[in-house]
DNA sequence: CCATGATAGATAGCCTGGCTATCCGGTCAG
DNA sequence: CTGACCGGATAGCCAGGCTATCTATCATGG
């Protein structure tokens, strides 16, 4: 097909496309003439994950195209995709707030007490360490009595996600699913953390 | 303490503060001269705040006001909060996926078969309703399979931050703890549970 | 009591990111 | 053959989040 009928047929428009191929988001057509070429249904799919890591992720331009290409590194292992996308993902920290260093050492203690198999320094250790200082810093430091509760919930969703990831039949099913569910994932769990608490309210303050 | 002093204390440059200040993020200062002000301890911690809500929640200037709206609305009972909180939070959908309403309809069966007391029509529920549609325009319909294991971390969760809510003394400090928890909690969520996947990850494809 | 540095408030400008508009020579379909 | 469409390139637009500059005005140490 020629790219009107892509920019149809995905919604997006046609200079928002070439717009993403300049980026190196999307692959180029495959060209029948100097000034033709022919998208097929790869391009769809394509365009279609790459809105919906903009949309429902949030994701930029330049993470989407980081985590397009650890999606297209052929053969990688899951761990590694898993990683790759991990670091591609997680934005670097904006402003070091207070009282990271005791935050870090209180990640590595919690890392430590579920018995997790992770580098304390991995990239969203570092998050979950900047996400407590901030708590602290404004005077929620209360917050970490949550945290073995939500350890135990992340236990369960991370076995549901790589049963998932693990059912995946052929191996590019299985590397895009490692990264939709990991960007994708997140946000049908904070919604459904937001409706959980909307229930719960409910329940505690209505009923 | 005058600006200066605010400044150098949160890190946050002068003409920042008083962009914040314009915006509607910050109380204005204690005017003591027409061009003097006094600044205390409260401007501080809204500044920890506001920045704790843009950094680590990524929310935008124009949404953290309405969210500092609804944490300085005198009094509201907690499930008002929450509801405004979710709202404000909640981008608008950019555009929307194929067979959202497919999606509408599982999500409200989802609800009705958890026996979540949710309005289907609530705008967490909508969110839900985007992300699972985007699985299934890409291909990964079959996610929805996990959607039980995530309500049941999620009822968990939420009956985690509840508590924690619900241990706070004071009014003030109870409407912020249920802004603060939604949204910093997301990330605390969003980095645990990417631990969670390394260690599961780590256990199932390499030893 | 005055020189120096900070301050409030207002206005204008800067920079990045994600498109969007225009143009050009060329192609294709009826 | 003609009018819609195309690939590729370049330039422009707009929102968001600051940042710089300016004008009085204030405060305070010598």
């Amino acid at each position: 097909m020629r790219i009107g009928e892509l920019s149809r047929r995905t919604g997006v428009a046609v200079p928002t496309i070439k717009y993403y191929v300049r980026e190196g988001l999307l692959p180029a057509g495959r060209l029948t003439s100097p000034n033709q070429a022919d998208y097929d249904d790869s391009h769809i799919r394509r365009l279609r994950l790459i809105r919906g890591l903009m949309d429902v992720g949030g994701l930029s331009v330049s993470v989407v195209r980081e985590v397009l290409a650890a999606v297209d590194a052929p053969e990688e292992p899951v761990h590694k995709v898993l990683g790759a996308a991990q670091e591609a993902i997680t934005p670097p920290t904006v402003g070091e707030p207070d009282g990271l260093d005791e935050a870090r050492r209180a990640v590595a203690e919690f890392i430590r007490r579920r018995g997790w198999r992770v580098d304390p320094g991995h990239v969203s250790a570092e998050a979950l360490a900047v996400a407590l200082a901030t708590f602290r810093g404004i005077g929620h430091g209360a917050f970490e009595e949550v945290l073995d509760d939500y350890a135990v919930a992340c236990e369960r969703i991370a076995a549901a996600d790589l049963a998932y990831v693990g059912r995946q039949v052929d191996v590019d099913s299985l590397v895009e699913s490692v990264v939709v569910g990991t960007v994708l994932g997140d946000a049908v769990l904070s919604a459904m953390r937001r409706l959980a608490h909307v229930d719960g309210s409910a329940r505690q303050y209505e009923g």
